[in-house]
DNA sequence: CCCCCCCC
């Protein structure tokens, strides 16, 4: 009685693409399979099943993860009774033929049943010598939809042998999926049955047809130019051999941009393809597509796109965004350890108004200011300190190093296909959350970080300082002169001043600028130094807190011992100044003198020799250098 | 064929 309560010979006939028919099934074993990632985020587990119709099982029948939790819960169970109204038939070795049951959307009808009947394994080698070939895709359009009943009736006996002409070809199962559009070259130019490798696009090809997922799509943007007005999408595909970028204009802008949707996998053919512009383009491809006139794209049936990966991301370390050019793209995963609220900026060149939210976004190595503008600024939640890969972001640099959101940048909140999410959630919540770290965003704390190391002729060379707005450059060099007589001046007492006072030898000292005669003044430090490295010497000015660093001093100090006229212990100060070798971030600016623009080189910090962290870095730069004649 | 992504 139990038995007929089982859609006898249903697997079979799904097995064979007819997958329709909406079968009451007994699950009669459930194994979980290891991520086959290395995923330790547990997101990727699956269960396999095993089901029977009463008279055949089957094992290998996936489970969409989405009813992982009916499992979990105990509520799907060894012996359950289950109605599948949604299974797909997914090839997983094209050389045999072997298919595998994706099941979409079960119902549970029973809980907790006996095993029914006494149900044999379907001898899969069997069908597969007979003939079927899931992969095989029959160019023949013949009208053959009565096919699956036949191959259903002639399997209701649980006959196992079967004659290959009875069996469906692919196109037969579209049709019995409802599903009328014709997959085969000929017909609309997709070739299902040559996919080639996103990593083997390029230029000179003209026939090919890709299987890729849409991993990322831009907003539309209009633009105008010479030609007159444009709009424009790109989007990003991806499949297990790589990805590439793609953007469609005007026509194909309005063609394919609503149909293509994130995360779903098509069959794409015929599209221009050229080199990839590096500077807006940071997709891991030689070659960027444009879609024209004859590309062809269409939806790929649900469940045949599972085996195409998600998205691919090519991180760097924060620390290493210091090393990158400024306005160069590049992927990036961090902590989210803080938020700022919203904030409404005016753009100086249109004048209009745009929502932008800043993050600080932390690895085990440093933190970097992240800046996301308009919807993604006001969407975005990181409250509980998510884990936030960015692809295809933005490097800036204001005060040392940013990074900001453009319209093609990917922002995924703790993506699962890679490890670093989980990495990076362990770390941040055992240590990182509690330490500071290095700031790409803030000049000061990085000191020579986030400039580039220069020789002082290419300085010269490349004319730094002579624009409008001061340049900020590294130099590894020697001091090789310290002028100790004016090191320090007397300075105005006033808070903010900071102009030289004139000693009256009376006990006052009279300040021009506030235009005030004061009983007292305050030492201040403005040394003139000369530094060196083996390709010139440079004047340079060396103020406050970075003169206390050289010296060792405070300006109290030294100018104490100038008062005391100690001359010997000046000349001990600047002597262990002397011959050092540092790294000074200078800054750069024009300023006319009477008739002469002379460029001033202003310390904006000094720093020691820093190996453990640098040194790689500054010994392959210096190795680099060329040796510059005059 | 775009390539602007805004502010300090």
């Amino acid at each position: 009685m139990a038995n007929q309560r089982l859609t006898t010979g249903a697997l079979l006939r799904y097995i064979r693409g007819n997958t329709s028919e909406k079968a009451t099934l007994q699950v009669v074993g459930i194994k979980p399979i290891e991520s086959k990632t290395d995923d330790p985020s547990g997101s990727a587990k699956r269960y396999r099943l095993m089901l029977s119709d009463g008279k055949s099982t089957f094992s290998s029948c996936m489970l969409g993860t989405q009813m992982n939790k009916l499992i979990e819960t105990d509520s799907l169970k060894e012996n359950s009774i289950i109605r599948v109204d949604r299974v797909m038939v997914n090839s997983i070795d094209k050389q045999n033929g072997r298919v595998m049951l994706m099941l979409y959307e079960i119902e549970i009808l029973q809980s907790d049943c006996e095993r029914i009947g006494d149900p044999v394994a379907l001898p899969l080698t069997d069908i597969i010598n007979s003939g079927t070939n899931t992969n095989r895709l029959e160019t023949t359009n013949n009208n053959q939809a009565q096919a699956p009943i036949s191959a259903a009736a002639s399997s209701a006996t649980n006959v196992i042998r079967q004659d290959s002409k009875a069996l469906p070809t692919l196109d037969d199962r579209k049709k019995s999926n409802g599903d009328n559009r014709l997959g085969s070259k000929g017909t609309n130019g997709i070739d299902k049955e040559r996919i080639i490798n996103i990593d083997t696009l390029n230029p000179y090809m003209t026939k090919w047809t890709i299987k890729a997922r849409i991993s990322n799509k831009s907003q539309i943007r209009t633009y105008e130019n010479a030609r007159g007005p444009g709009k424009l999408f790109s989007c990003d595909l991806v499949d297990q051999s790589g990805e590439i970028r793609a953007t469609g204009f005007n026509a194909e802008c309005d063609k394919f941009y609503s149909m293509l949707e994130i995360g779903e996998v098509y069959y794409i053919a015929k599209a221009s393809l050229k080199a990839a512009n590096r500077q807006f383009n940071n997709t891991n491809n030689d070659y960027e597509m444009t879609f024209n006139h004859d590309t062809i794209i269409e939806a790929c049936d649900a469940g045949e796109g599972e085996n195409i990966p998600q998205v691919q991301f090519n991180f760097i370390s924060i620390n290493d965004i210091a090393n990158r050019s400024a306005n160069s793209i590049c992927d990036v995963i961090g902590v989210v350890k803080s938020t700022s609220d919203m904030q409404t900026i005016v753009s100086k060149a249109s004048q209009k108004e745009f929502n932008k939210r800043d993050l600080l976004l932390v690895d085990e190595k440093a933190s970097i200011s992240v800046t996301l503008w308009g919807q993604q600024a006001e969407e975005f939640d990181g409250s509980s300190h998510p884990v936030v890969a960015f692809k295809g972001i933005k490097i800036g640099d204001f005060n040392g190093r940013t990074l900001s959101c453009i319209n093609s940048t990917l922002i995924r909140q703790d993506p699962p296909e890679t490890q670093r999410t989980v990495e990076l959630r362990v770390w941040f919540d055992n240590e990182g959350k509690s330490i500071d770290l290095p700031d790409l965003s803030k000049g000061a704390d990085t000191g020579n970080r986030q400039t580039v190391i220069k020789t002082l002729s290419q300085i010269v060379v490349e004319g730094l300082g002579l624009g409008d707005k001061p340049d900020y450059v590294c130099v590894k060099g020697i001091t090789t002169l310290i002028k100790k007589d004016t090191a320090v001046y007397m300075m105005c007492p006033e808070e903010k001043c900071g102009k030289k006072v004139v000693d009256e030898n009376n006990g006052t000292y009279r300040c021009e600028k506030c235009n005030k005669t004061y009983n007292n003044f305050k030492w201040a430090y403005m040394i003139s130094a000369e530094i060196s490295d083996v390709t010139g010497a440079q004047w340079i000015t060396i103020f406050r807190n970075e003169a206390e660093t050289l010296l060792g001093v405070t300006a109290d100090e030294f100018g104490n011992h100038k008062l005391n006229q100690s001359e010997s212990i000046m000349e001990d100060i600047i002597r262990k100044a002397m011959n050092r070798e540092l790294i000074f971030k200078l800054r750069a600016k024009a300023e006319q003198y009477n008739d002469e623009r002379k460029i001033r080189f202003t310390c904006m910090s000094v720093n020691d020799m820093d190996w453990s962290s640098h040194g790689r870095r500054l010994i392959n730069e210096i190795n680099q250098m060329e040796p510059i004649q005059n």
